[in-house]
DNA sequence: AAGTATATTCTACAGACCGTAGAATGTCAA
DNA sequence: TTGACATTCTACGGTCTGTAGAATATACTT
């Protein structure tokens, strides 16, 4: 075990390419859809204890990464996840890993096994990819 | 695909924990052992365009992060990584697979099967710590 | 021992990213 | 038209990282 050195829950948000509030935001959009901002307020200002304000801010910088739509509607504004769970999962997985193995395989391997392992039914999906991926090599 | 947004190759370093150039010493030193700082800026600055100056600052950066140690020898200091790159990955890997299972475990374990899977060996590998991990489940 | 070369330490700046939010503005509805 | 509400504009501060000038310490040479 290392001493000092802990890279920290903190840390692993950071790496999925958003800020917490961000991914909050996010996740509360791949939830309920399309959402007013005011919903959003309902949905988060009480838990993160944020203003109005600053979460429109969050959305608008979202919006300029390209994950987050905004359409007018009357007064308000409606927001939308511009991108699935599924999608920005893929897009960010796949760099990391890739760093990840590049440090070491092992250890990546280890740890990815020991967390998916955890879950008998992860652990039948990783098979049945890893079938398939012999298939394709062959 | 998803236009606009990219988790480019600089964002998944930075899911790394560590900048570019504090990664590029930290492999500088796992490679050579202990080194100087001169030998550092041999092997780095050259290729990296920095004054010694700034890798001694990394440096100290990464001593502050509790992953390189320093030792007097004379005039010089002396560097070396205060963890291995074993323990490095080992560190990082687990808190950064948590959260992409956590996202989407199947984008998840299609992209490691995928990065992994380009290799035969590594896909042995796998199939290993997945039967260990059965074992244990049961 | 003084001088010089070299290495290190101190200090600081800038840019990106993120959380935060006050102030200004726009819009609907009564 | 006015009031209530939502949005937009602007901005600050903290963190992280790359960058490096200036100041300082050290050792070797003469």
């Amino acid at each position: 075990m290392v001493p000092d050195f802990k890279f920290n829950k903190g840390k692993a948000r950071q790496a999925l390419a958003l800020g917490d509030l961000e991914r909050a935001v996010l996740e509360a959009l791949w939830e309920h859809g399309e959402t007013s901002g005011k919903e959003i307020f309902n949905l988060l200002g009480k838990k993160h204890k944020v203003r109005h304000n600053t979460l429109l801010t969050v959305l608008d910088r979202l919006i300029k990464k390209g994950l987050v739509l905004k359409q007018r509607d009357g007064r308000n504004n409606t927001y939308s996840a511009k991108i699935s769970r599924e999608e920005f999962a893929k897009e960010i997985a796949s760099p990391i890993i890739e760093e990840l193995l590049d440090v070491s395989s092992h250890a990546a391997m280890s740890a990815f096994v020991e967390s998916a392992g955890r879950d008998p039914e992860k652990l039948e999906e990783l098979k049945k990819l890893i079938r398939e991926a012999e298939k394709k090599n062959s």
